[in-house]
DNA sequence: TATAAACGCAACCATTTGGTTGCGCAAATT
DNA sequence: AATTTGCGCAACCAAATGGTTGCGTTTATA
């Protein structure tokens, strides 16, 4: 068992391990269920879910030899929350937008 | 100017970076104004930037010799928008938590 | 005009990353 | 009991990253 610290935005940076979150979002799935779907060695795919297991992104779920993962939603949510700082933003300037759209 | 693509992801990865656009959200700055918020060279701060500009995050309005970083909220809503796959996966995974906790 | 300030380019370096292959152990199947 | 399956560990490699220092160009100031 891992016990690193692991970034929750450093665990996202990687497009494979968005996919394998989406996944997870839809599915609790297994390793090699999760490789079937990326065109690279299923150590690979290993090696991407244990980035996100040690950014606590998934849970694990031990069964006889098989691990089934599962989204830790608790956790994305901090990705949310980091973004509450510019929702408000974009709200905003979208509004200016169109206030000098309507001038034009 | 570079013209690299790179991913919003990517880009907020760093800790640093999310430092220098939760400042931008605040405020326009300027990359020697963004350096003195932190300990490390100017140097490493202005690869940062470039990092974030690469990704659309920011932009850029020249004054003479000095730059103008404004925050690119647009860019950001990609992230809220991916997130939007387990917005309702925590909403639904914490009802489900309190139904647990209910019959306890 | 001379000097200072703003700030990116380039080279360098240590570390991290993301992929591969080979291997080994435990559980499941035959 | 023998074989297969699930899946992580380890070593390797090339590329990327994140920091430093030195330098040069353009703009602003004295």
């Amino acid at each position: 068992m891992n016990t690193a610290k692991r970034d929750i935005f450093q665990a996202v940076a990687d497009p494979t391990r968005r996919a394998i979150l989406t996944l997870l979002a839809l599915q609790v799935m297994t390793p090699n269920a999760l490789a079937e779907h990326f065109n690279m060695s299923r150590q690979a795919v290993s090696k991407h879910i244990g980035v996100l297991a040690q950014a606590h992104a998934v849970k694990l779920e031990y069964r006889g030899r098989e691990i089934h993962y599962h989204i830790n939603a608790k956790k994305m949510q901090e990705i949310d929350q980091w973004m509450a700082t510019f929702r408000n933003l974009w709200d905003d300037k979208f509004g200016q937008l169109d206030e000098v759209l309507k001038d034009i």
